[in-house]
DNA sequence: AAACAGGCCTAAA
DNA sequence: TTTAGGCCTGTT
């Protein structure tokens, strides 16, 4: 369990989070669950995002693993926001024990450890939903630039109104008139709404999302109207259930079915198998991997799978 | 310049 | 049930 202090890190009124095990604030937001973050420039030692969490902007660093540093933010929302978002009640250690259990594989075992500081993030459905359907066919920096643009677009601006309490990506301060500027850098402002989108679903062409346009309105149309009710899909928490109903969605396959399950419904067994783990299962598991025989944390095996492909391997 | 990007849909065997 | 081709756009 984790403990939570309040006191000042480099002058700067901070929670400071600890005993989070061995968790990697970098390599959680880098894996490739999260496209609402913003490295900004940080003192030595210390990494530090602005992170978009529904109308909450977190500015979050961390000096060692296993701690969390929130800047400028209140007791009452770390509680709703902070704690839910960041999982911060699950142990990252208890997981990846959970894991080594379930494999014979010295190669994963060893991607395990590599990849243990990734925690499975707690994101909004709605939100990982249109973003993993954007993601298709797609490369990260033009998934963050769509997902900016279009959140510029239909959004609410939340820089201002946040008490001072955020740090502008750009370095804008509080009272700057910055409108052209935030909308060029898009994380203050708010996720278009699927109401938004279904009342004005031209404006998403601002972002050029080509024939993935046709995907975001039809994803919109049916989650307004309660065809696709993703309330009801996060109280079954069912990862079968969650993939059935999430595919009446013209744009939405297997693969991004797996990741809204994953990163947006918490249903850790989700294994999203995309080019990357293709490559992975041929190279270094003989060509077939049941993630079913991963046990309950199978898609956090994924993310170590996949944080060694990109972030190891190659360096 | 041709290929590729954390896929999906459709048509055809 | 499985497999090829095509798809918007931006980048290399």
């Amino acid at each position: 369990m984790f403990t939570k202090t309040r006191e000042k890190v480099n002058g700067r009124d901070a929670i400071v989070v600890r005993g989070l095990g061995p968790f990697s604030l970098s390599d959680t937001l880098r894996c490739g669950q999260c496209f609402r973050f913003e490295e900004i420039p940080a003192e030595e030692g210390l990494d530090e995002y602005l992170i978009t969490v529904g109308r909450s902007l977190i500015d979050a660093g961390q000096r060692e693993r296993g701690e969390l540093i929130l800047f400028g933010m209140t007791d009452g929302e770390f509680d709703s926001v902070a704690l839910p978002f960041f999982s911060l009640e699950s142990s990252l250690s208890e997981i990846k024990e959970d894991i080594l259990r379930h494999t014979d594989s010295e190669w994963l075992k060893n991607a395990a450890e590599l990849g243990a500081g990734i925690a499975i993030l707690r994101q909004e459905p709605w939100e990982t939903l249109l973003s993993f359907i954007i993601s298709q066919n797609n490369n990260i920096p033009r998934i963050k630039k769509i997902i900016k643009q279009i959140s510029a677009e239909y959004g609410v601006n939340i820089t201002l109104q946040n008490g001072g309490s955020a740090v502008c990506p750009l370095g804008l301060q509080e009272g700057t008139p910055c409108e052209e500027k935030c909308r060029a850098c898009g994380i203050c402002y708010t996720f278009p709404r699927p109401e938004d989108i279904v009342a004005r679903p031209e404006r998403l062409l601002v972002s050029r999302p080509g024939f993935r346009y046709g995907y975001m309105c039809d994803a919109a149309e049916r989650v307004l109207s309660g065809e696709v009710n993703l309330d009801m899909i996060a109280a079954a928490r069912s990862y079968t259930h969650t993939v059935e109903a999430l595919k009446k969605i013209r744009g939405v396959g297997d693969k991004v079915a797996a990741c809204v399950a994953l990163f947006g419904f918490s249903n850790l067994e989700a294994f999203p198998i995309d080019v990357w783990m293709k490559r992975a299962i041929d190279l270094y598991f003989d060509g077939s991997l049941d993630p079913a025989t991963l046990g309950r944390y199978a898609g956090v095996a994924q993310q170590y799978i996949f944080h060694y492909i990109r972030n190891v391997e190659n360096s």
